[in-house]
RNA sequence: GUGGGUGUAGCUCAACCGGUUAGAGCAUCGGACUGUGGAUCCGAAGGUUGGGGGUUCGAGUCUCCUCACCCACCCCA
């Protein structure tokens, strides 16, 4: 059929999903494993909560303003009516199981950690995509200032040990619901004051998110935006020690960062700490890395009273950075020649696969120098030569593929000197 | 959602002013080659030129629509 023809032709990757192949998979593979080590020194333990999650839980939690919500979930009714959206961001999963299952009564502060994918209907481009990955970390319950730098030095830290560099770490406090009012407010009506000097885009970010202005590109705006008011001036005095708290925890842990007034985040939750990662080279989707705090959350969600704090970690954008090279796969090609070796290939490879031993047997070649030709394509670290004059002796030949020395005897032994290392 | 750019083989690219059967390198597969290496030589396969309409005797080329990707805005990781 015509139909199929082209149908299979036009099959591809949903827009803004990517496949990550085998070559690619393995940087993928030892980020994970590094990440996961270092959270695991800290304390984090792994929450897996799922991929879907009743919508109401992030027009709740997320925020009915945030950009992320109004225009970005992918939202659906399943069969059974609900309104189901695929999570876009996963802190609301998390504050949904620590209510759902009462962790908070286990003990606090609660600290988890979780890989994997987000889903935001986006329009895809650099660094940005529908299906992306995070690597997200939350503490629940521990409301000193000490906590949100541990959090910040231990993002500092998974970077250093990734090898990445040009990043930047920009702090700021965002305040909260008693100081925050007073600040948009003045915010307001300083652009106001001037609103003929701004583009049609900070017109309108005056009333949708006025600390956008800030970083508006056209030149008239940032000239006018330099005398507007700042949000340190209007830090109620709870905000503005744990703010003050924040830093000397930093300086403590002798992590570079800069405070940044004017850095704000999209999501509605945060309060007090703000902090994001960016890295310095880059145009717009810069921010490899940010969170902050939120301490009402929560409550707001019908939980119980316990702040918390985390940060969201792009994978694909932490990928772009990290200088760490996947470790070399070393395997076995077993060759043979007629019949019998045939079947003495197959049960060898059993026996070197139990041993630990990755190993493959080739089954298409036909003379040595072919299926050679194909082990040293591979890349293979050796080749078990298995032919008629080894399976009447018992013994093997295993040829070193970078030095060409080969060695023979019985599969035990060839097995044991492939279990030492080197 | 708004704006710009690009679409030719798996990859990188050719194809004059619109003119024969859309070519090359690399990669793939086969052979030379039945006891040892990514070589060499020979050969094969691979395309509705993203898709659809229009102009024309004739379209990869001009035009319109559409789709995908890339880039920027918005927003974010």
């Amino acid at each position: 059929m015509s139909s199929e023809r082209s149908s299979v032709k036009e099959l591809a990757a949903v827009k803004g999903t990517h496949d990550i192949l085998p070559g690619e998979v393995e940087v993928w593979q030892a980020v994970e494993a590094s990440v996961v080590g270092m959270f695991g020194r800290y304390g984090y333990r792994e929450l897996r909560a799922p991929v879907i999650e009743h919508t109401e839980l992030f027009e709740k939690s997320t925020g009915e303003t945030t950009d992320v919500v109004q225009k970005e979930m992918y939202t659906f009714i399943d069969k059974g009516g609900r309104s189901i959206t695929l999570r876009p961001e996963y802190t609301p999963s998390v504050a949904r199981a620590i209510v759902e299952h009462r962790l908070d009564l286990l003990g606090t502060p609660m600290r988890y950690f979780y890989i994997g994918p987000m889903f935001r209907y986006d329009k895809p481009q650099k660094g940005r995509y529908r299906q992306f990955h995070q690597i997200d970390i939350e503490v629940f319950g521990e409301k000193d200032p000490a906590i949100d730098a541990e959090i910040i030095e231990m993002a500092d830290s998974m970077l250093v040990s990734l090898g990445v560099t040009g990043t930047e770490t920009l702090v700021n406090s965002v305040g909260c619901r008693a100081c925050r009012p007073a600040f948009s407010q003045a915010l307001r009506e300083a652009a106001g004051g001037v609103k003929d000097g701004l583009c049609g885009d900070c017109r309108r970010k005056m009333e949708t998110n006025p600390l956008r202005i800030f970083d508006c590109k056209v030149e008239a705006c940032r000239e006018q935006a330099k005398v507007f008011p700042q949000i340190t001036g209007f830090l109620c005095p709870e905000c503005r020690d744990h703010f003050a708290g924040v830093r000397r925890y930093l300086d403590l842990y002798g992590v570079a960062y800069r405070v940044e007034p004017n850095l704000v985040r999209g999501l509605d939750y945060y309060t007090k700490t703000a902090f994001e990662v960016v890295r310095l080279d880059a145009g717009q989707q810069n921010a490899v890395l940010g969170g902050g705090r939120y301490d009402d959350m929560m409550k707001d969600f019908g939980g119980p009273d316990v702040c918390g704090i985390g940060f969201a970690c792009g994978l694909e954008r932490l990928i772009a950075l990290v200088s760490v090279k996947p470790s070399p796969r070393r395997f076995v090609y077993v060759v043979h020649s007629g019949e019998a070796a045939r079947a003495k290939a197959v049960e060898l490879a059993r026996i070197f696969r139990r041993g630990g031993v990755e190993t493959l047997v080739e089954f298409a070649g036909r003379g040595f120098k072919s299926q050679f030709g194909r082990a040293a394509k591979l890349g293979a670290a050796w080749v078990l030569v298995v032919g008629e004059d080894e399976v009447a002796k018992g013994e093997f030949l295993l040829k070193d593929m970078a030095t060409g020395t080969q060695t023979s005897g019985k599969a035990e032994d060839l097995l044991s000197s492939l279990q030492r290392p080197g």
